[in-house]
RNA sequence: GCCUCUGUAGCUCAGUUGGUAGAGCAGAGGACUGAAAAUCCUCGUGUCGUUGGUUCGAUUCCGACCGGAGGCA
């Protein structure tokens, strides 16, 4: 198994900093773990690492997508498996970073991703529509049908989670429950993950808040206006992102400037409470207070560096 | 100065033909196996502006006062 040094937290904690030093310090090269920082352009909503940040330490998959293109975890495991057997084989040690936990997990978790279940825009558009005619819980009644455990665990309401349960019955003839139980395919690579926290919320939010303030002195607006022009708005996974869909009504006029700040500032605050709950599930992971100072890399350093001379 | 409207949860507002009240947002917690910066679930006691009066009982009706908005002068 290939040993990588995984780097999660919520946004604003100091993720990408300390996944620099960590790659300096054990000869690594990093691969971004994030969702919406694969896409060319959209640099500063999305809290990218700027050249000078990344100290010469190689960054892979950053800015290599089109807005226009579908991305997904299926994608990124795909990409990123490939990229780290790669730094692996030249000796060099993968630094994940990142804050989709999702990715994180699909990577290098127990959660694995098996590679017989593609998604296909097709079906999913035809059972989303579905849901939009019939309502939701028909949706969820025919799932229930073929797959019990899965309707059992998935909420009706939640019709996107519906909708790929059955479109994994409709692609592979298997429900997911079964393809669950198969195993799928066991992680390649085995993480010491170090997970950056902090313990005060309050702190947490306002150092969110100032991040945003600062992205729109770092010229967000003007960033989010040409992309929006040239179609953000209409893209199937970019035009998620938070610090750019919250300025498309300012844009056409719908709401002030002031208005879709504070917008972005809520959405981040909600987002990194997601990220919170998500990584407080992942029981390998080694915590560490990211207000701490030097102490924070000090401390993922040891970690690392135990994880890394050990056997096994 | 006079008239009208208004004052209910952190915010925006419903509502109670008089029996002490409820939504959305915020906030908190949670779920999460190919859209995950997405999606979804759970959690609502607050001097119903203050103060008198009527009443068995007022946040609800009446008066005064205080604050806010508008109109007339």
């Amino acid at each position: 198994m290939i040993k990588l040094i995984a780097v999660a937290g919520a946004t604003a904690t100091g993720k990408s900093a300390l996944a620099v030093r960590l790659a300096r310090e054990f000869d690594g090269e990093i691969i971004s773990g994030d969702s919406a920082q694969v896409y060319k352009g959209m640099d500063i909503g999305t809290a990218k690492v700027t050249k000078e940040e990344m100290c010469g330490v190689p960054h892979h998959l950053l800015s290599f997508a089109d807005i226009e293109e579908q991305f997904s975890a299926g994608s990124f495991v795909a990409l990123a498996g490939r990229i780290a057997e790669d730094i692996a084989a030249r000796g060099k040690v993968p630094v994940l970073a990142g804050g989709t936990g999702l990715y994180i997990d699909a990577l290098t978790g127990e959660a694995a991703f098996s590679e017989t279940a593609d998604s296909d825009p097709e079906i999913r558009a035809r059972l989303m529509q579905e849901a939009k005619e019939e309502g939701a819980a028909a949706l969820h009644a025919r799932l229930a049908e073929v797959d019990p455990v899965s309707a059992a665990e998935i909420h009706p309401n939640n019709v996107k989670r519906v909708a790929r349960a059955l479109e994994i019955y409709l692609v592979t003839g298997k429900t997911k429950t079964s393809l669950i139980a198969e195993g799928g395919r066991q992680s390649r690579f085995k993480r010491c993950l170090i997970l950056l926290d902090d313990p005060d919320r309050g702190r947490l939010y306002t150092r969110i808040n100032a991040r945003v303030d600062g992205m729109f002195e770092a010229g967000l607006e003007a960033e989010a206006f040409s992309l929006w022009k040239a179609g953000l708005e209409n893209t199937p996974t970019a035009s998620q992102a938070i610090g750019y869909k919250e300025l498309f009504p300012y844009f056409r006029g719908e709401t002030s400037l002031d208005k879709a700040k504070e917008n972005i500032k809520q959405a981040t605050r909600n987002y990194a409470k997601r990220q919170i709950s998500y990584f407080k599930r992942m029981k390998d992971a080694h915590v560490i207070d990211c207000t701490g100072g030097e102490a924070v890399f000090e401390e993922a350093r040891r970690i690392c560096g135990g994880f890394l001379n050990g056997s096994g």
